[in-house]
RNA sequence: GGCGACGUGGCCAAGUGGUAAGGCAAGGGUCUGCAAAACCCUGACCACGGGUUCGAAUCCCGUCGUCGCCUCCA
C-alpha cells in the first residue's frame, strides 16, 4: 500500500514517490513576524507536523525546513509605529513562536532560515535571474518578468490575461507587464536596507523563499507546503523564480492546509477575527488543539469555536481513558475477550496506516483509534489484568505517538508519592468495606484537592494524576 | 467579474459507485453507597432539481447557499 499526497499542481492525489529512495525534503512557508502568531498559524505548523511524523513512522528520514519572513513591510511599519528596532522585534516574535511550537509538540525543523541572515544567497538568485533575462531592474527595484514565463499561472490555474482583467493592482509605471512582481526593492528613507548590486533596498516577498529552499534543501524539492493562501501569488511566484531560474521542476508535491475559521470567517491578522497562541494555551491544553486539526481534513476549513473545543477535549480524555490500568482486583479476561482485544489492535494499526496513507485522512485514522480504545475499554471492564489489557495500551500509545499526541501527562506529584497514596487507597478501601462513606468520602475530596483523581470499580480503586 | 473548494444526524466530521466511520451533545439501560469512568441501546437516506447506471451521498448538468484566492496573510 503506497502512500498518496493530493498535489495542489495536479489538482489529484498521486502516489508519493521521493526524489531520493527514503528521504523527504520538506519545506514549509513560516509566518511573517510582525505580530503574536494566531491558532490558525498553530493548525498550519501542526497539520506538517502531523505529516512530517507520519512520514517518519511510514521509514523516511525527513529534512523539514521551515522560514522566518523578518523582513517585510509590516514588520517595518509596526517598528516604525513602536519606535523600535524592527529587528529585534522580529526577533522576539520569532523566539515566542518557537517557543510556542515546542508547546505545542512539534517537533523542530531541520533548519529555521531567516530572510535576514540569507541576504547573500537572495540576491545571488536575483541576479540568476536578472542574468537569464527573467527579472529586470527598474530604478532600484527589480522585477520579475511573468511574460518570459511560459506556465506562469500553473499552480493557482489562472491565466495572465485573465487575472488583469480583474485586476486591482494599480499599474506601475516602471512593470513591463501589470503582474511582474518585486524581487528587490529600493529602500525609502528611513528603512532597513542591504547594499546589492541594485543599490539599497531589501527583498520581495517571494524571493526568499526561493533562495532558502536552493540553499537549504537544493534545486529541486519533495513537499512543498503552506497554507491555502499562499497559492497565489506567494507560491505561484516561488514555481515561478526557482523554475526560471534552475530550469528543473521545483517542488513535486505542493501540499496547502486549509483556513481555520472563526465565526463562519477565515482567522486571519488583517481582519482581526483570531485567536492567539498564547490565549489558547492558557485555557486549553495544546493536545486539544492538535485533536482539533486530526479530527478534520487539513485541506478543508477548520470549524473553530467552544463546542468544537470542548469535543476534542472530552476526545482526548477518552484517548486517555484508553490507557489506564486494569481494575484492582481483575481476575483475567477469557481467552476469547483476549482475543478480540489482540485482533483489534491488529485491525486498527491496519486501518490507521491505510486512512492516513489516503493523503493523510487523519479523521478517519482517528475514528479507528476510537474503536481500538472502546474495546480496551470493554476488555478492562471484563476483568483482564494490566499484562492483559498491555499489547493493545502500546498500540493505542504508538499510534497516537505518530499524530504526536502526547496521553500520558507527567506525573506532578512525582513518582515518589506513589506509594504513600497506594496506601491511602488501601486504607480506604478499608474503610470503605466498613461503609465509612463520610470518611471515604473525604479522603477521596481531599486527594483531589492534591491532583490525584480516585475512582471506584467493581473490584476496586484506581487513582491516576491530574 | 475570473479561478477554486465545499454543503453528510443538534454540533464537529470520515466516507467519492453497492444500501452511511468516529467524537461531542441528548435520551434509555447496566454497573454503583455516592461520585466518576466504562459498557450496551436509540437517531441522518447525505442542500435542492434533473440525468447516467442494475445500483449514487459518491459520476454528469443545473439551481440555491457557504467559504477561500484574485491586495498583506498559515
Amino acid at each position: 500500500m503506497a502512500l498518496n499526497i493530493y498535489n495542489t499542481i495536479t489538482r489529484k492525489k498521486e502516489s508519493f514517490e521521493p526524489l531520493k529512495a527514503g528521504e523527504v525534503s520538506l519545506y514549509v512557508c513560516g509566518p511573517t513576524v510582525y505580530s503574536g502568531a494566531h491558532v490558525g498559524h498553530a493548525m498550519s505548523s501542526l497539520v506538517f507536523d502531523i505529516l512530517r511524523r507520519y512520514l517518519e513512522y511510514r521509514g523516511y528520514k525527513v529534512r523539514h525546513v521551515m522560514n522566518y519572513t523578518d523582513v517585510d513591510d509590516k514588520i517595518i511599519l509596526r517598528a516604525m509605529h513602536e519606535e523600535r528596532d524592527p529587528f529585534e522585534m522580529a526577533e522576539e516574535y520569532i523566539n515566542q513562536y518557537a517557543g510556542q511550537l515546542l508547546d505545542l509538540n512539534i517537533l523542530p525543523a531541520s533548519a529555521n532560515p531567516r530572510v535576514s541572515a540569507e541576504m547573500p544567497q537572495i540576491i545571488a538568485t536575483i541576479q540568476g535571474l536578472v542574468d537569464k533575462g527573467y527579472a529586470y531592474p527598474a530604478e532600484g527595484d527589480v522585477y520579475f518578468r511573468v511574460e518570459k514565463d511560459e506556465d506562469y499561472g500553473r499552480l493557482s490555474g489562472r491565466k495572465l490575461d485573465d487575472m488583469q482583467a480583474g485586476s486591482r493592482i494599480d499599474v506601475d509605471a516602471r512593470k513591463e507587464h501589470p503582474m511582474d512582481f518585486a524581487l528587490w526593492k529600493a529602500a525609502k528613507e528611513g528603512e532597513p536596507f542591504w547594499e546589492s548590486p541594485w543599490g539599497k533596498g531589501r527583498p520581495g516577498w517571494h524571493i526568499e523563499c526561493s533562495a532558502m529552499c536552493l540553499h537549504h534543501l537544493g534545486e529541486q524539492i519533495d513537499i512543498h507546503g503552506g497554507g491555502n493562501d499562499l497559492i497565489f501569488p506567494h507560491h505561484e511566484n516561488e514555481i515561478a523564480q526557482s523554475e526560471s531560474l534552475t530550469g528543473k521542476p521545483f517542488a513535486r508535491y505542493w501540499v496547502h492546509n486549509g483556513m481555520m475559521q472563526l465565526s463562519g470567517e477565515k482567522m486571519s491578522k488583517s481582519l482581526g477575527n483570531l485567536v492567539t497562541i498564547e490565549d489558547f494555551l492558557a485555557k486549553n491544553e495544546a493536545e486539544v488543539l492538535r485533536l482539533m486539526v486530526l479530527n478534520s481534513s487539513y485541506r478543508s476549513p477548520l470549524t473553530f469555536n467552544d463546542e468544537v473545543i470542548e469535543a476534542a477535549s472530552k476526545g482526548l480524555e477518552r484517548l486517555r481513558n484508553g490507557l489506564r490500568p486494569a481494575f484492582a482486583g481483575a481476575a483475567g479476561a477469557s481467552a476469547e475477550t483476549k482475543a478480540a482485544l489482540a485482533a483489534q489492535a491488529e485491525t486498527t494499526t491496519a486501518a490507521f496506516t491505510a486512512a492516513m496513507d489516503d493523503d493523510f485522512n487523519s479523521a478517519g485514522a482517528l475514528g479507528h483509534l476510537f474503536d481500538l480504545v472502546r474495546v480496551i475499554n470493554a476488555t478492562r471492564d471484563a476483568g483482564a489484568t494490566n499484562e492483559e489489557l498491555a499489547a493493545a495500551q502500546d498500540c493505542l500509545r504508538q499510534l497516537t505517538g505518530v499524530f504526536g499526541l502526547r496521553l500520558e501527562k507527567a506525573a506532578s506529584g512525582g513518582a515518589e508519592a506513589a506509594p504513600f497514596i497506594d496506601l491511602l487507597v488501601a486504607v480506604r478501601t478499608a474503610v470503605r468495606k466498613e461503609k465509612l462513606w463520610a470518611l471515604s468520602d473525604q479522603i477521596r475530596d481531599q486527594l483531589a484537592e492534591l491532583g490525584v483523581t480516585l475512582e471506584d470499580g467493581k473490584d476496586g480503586s484506581t487513582w491516576r494524576f491530574g
